[in-house]
DNA sequence: GCTCGGCATTCCGTCCAGTGGAACGTGTTC
DNA sequence: GAACACGTTCCACTGGACGGAATGCCGAGC
């Protein structure tokens, strides 16, 4: 049914105790879509969440009545354009997204390629927006799907720039192998990661999908902290990578720029929140500080 | 703080019952926040939705134990990027947009002006996508924003194109006006209706926002049916409508065929589901068949 | 420095909304 | 036409949800 399936694997609906709270199951069947699922029925639903058939059918009717779910052709339930809408008033996406825009339709125009900006989440790399054209190599990345860090070019940068805890997390959650060229070993990683400090841009040599490569630079908020990347991936015997990396990195620095002077005016909304809190507010790029500097 | 209050003005919370159910209490905390919220505080919640404070407080807990809502960096809540994942899973618009992504960019490149996909959502055009750049015309519109049909180029093709329903609702609902130009009467909004059938584009000269005008083609499904439309947006003095009209419309021809194309090989998901089930299933524009014609 | 006001948070006795096994109606399969 | 799977409705039991009241925390103002 749908090709992609490879990006974001159903989530395998582990046998876990149903929470109690009312509230708490009703969302549980919110999750239970999967990013490749367009209409699920009662019975799946059901079966996914553990909730009981009945339970799930009168959740459902509610979830129909508040407008983020609706009854799709053949019966099912599937989730609505109001869920879309509501997801896009997500104050941190909107604010990056919007500002980064100009920048990521300029690096299409130049290359026709897929462009993508992307944000750190956990041990993987979510993609917040990406531009692409008929004559984009296709790949299976998606508005709001992810991969894991160590084998993208963005992923690689928050992977080398952020607080050391990430890495360590993303080590121990273990290397998956999506090719084989995705690098799977602790050691290896981290002289790759090395090496992208080196050269202040991040690469990823048909690591994540066969025939695809990528280049990225980071994009740093006023506290030269990376909140984002923006990337270039296309076919790899298209794109020159070492041509390529001086365009990402020059708009990953004006659009970084261009968020520290609106910060100050006030006007973003890009913290982390608690989630990062672990780090202690410190640069952690200040160490290469040409990472700021011109190309 | 946020210049863009304009499109969509915060909504009026009203005094309405809090409804009973646990779920449907938890739901309204979502739509509490509006589009331009970036943080709320507990009291302003409990505020909006009239809900006693240790209940929201409750509530909010399990939504942040849910993911969809985080805690800001002051104290405060805000939907979450989770939030945003979710909506993206919405089948309709993520087969829209994907489709229409290529068309957009092509129509982008070829004017650098403002490039939206709309859908119809109640009485209002609902911005799906909006590619735009540096050299862009600023205007209010953002992805996931509504303008009231009558006054936008997509609307109109709405109004014109689909069943006479959703016409008299949109007038029964008043003709807002936006700009000194906004079409407020029934008789020139019909008059107007019916120039848009004829020329076969929508136009939009300076009725929703001064200064700027748009050119709009509708996108049908296999049933000849409006599903969406694309537009181009910009300043006055610089767009030529026109010029422009026909390589809006093209694009959206092609679009239309690519989607029919693809729904007959049954990968696509863009029924409207029940919303519009009162329409026979009748093609409404059909009496107009150069709409799918050349140009 | 102290008070006051507004906020988030916790407590806990009352009570009603939520639960899910069972039963039913319907349409599809063998 | 029996068997099955699915969506839907029913209803007696029960434990989760409610919210007034009390507490703790800050920052502003005198």
């Amino acid at each position: 049914m749908d090709e992609h399936r490879a990006v974001d694997p159903q989530p395998p609906e582990p046998r876990a105790a149903v929470p109690k709270s009312v509230l708490a199951r009703g969302l549980l069947l919110l999750d239970a879509f999967g990013p490749s699922d367009a209409e699920l029925t009662l019975a799946e639903l059901s079966a996914r969440t553990g909730l009981a058939k009945p339970t799930a059918h009168r959740l459902l009717a509610q979830l129909v009545a508040w407008g983020g779910v609706e009854r799709g052709t053949r019966g099912g339930y599937r989730l609505s354009l109001s869920l879309f809408v509501l997801g896009q008033r997500a104050p941190r996406q909107r604010s990056l997204r919007e500002a980064a825009l100009p920048y990521l339709e300029d690096l299409y125009e130049a290359t026709h390629e897929n462009v993508h900006l992307a944000v750190q989440d956990g041990t993987d790399t979510l993609f917040l927006d990406k531009v692409s054209g008929r004559r984009s190599t296709p790949i299976v990345s998606r508005v709001g799907s992810r991969l894991p860090a160590h084998c993208t070019a963005t992923g690689k940068l928050f992977l080398a720039l952020g607080p050391p805890e990430h890495l360590r997390r993303a080590v121990q959650a273990g290397l998956a192998r999506l090719t084989p060229r995705t690098i799977i070993t602790p050691g290896m990683l981290r002289a790759d990661l090395a090496r992208t400090l080196d050269r202040g841009y991040g690469l990823n040599r048909e690591e994540s999908e066969v025939g695809v490569t990528a280049v990225a630079a980071p994009i740093f908020d006023h506290r030269r902290r990376v909140i984002a990347a923006v990337s270039i991936t296309g076919g790899s015997h298209r794109l020159d990578l070492e041509r390529l990396a001086p365009a990402v990195r020059t708009a990953a620095l004006s659009l970084s720029r261009e968020l520290v002077r609106e910060s100050t005016h006030g006007r973003l909304t890009l913290d982390e929140g608690d989630r990062n809190r672990s780090v202690g507010g410190a640069a952690y790029s200040e160490s290469r500080p040409h990472f700021l500097g011109a190309s």
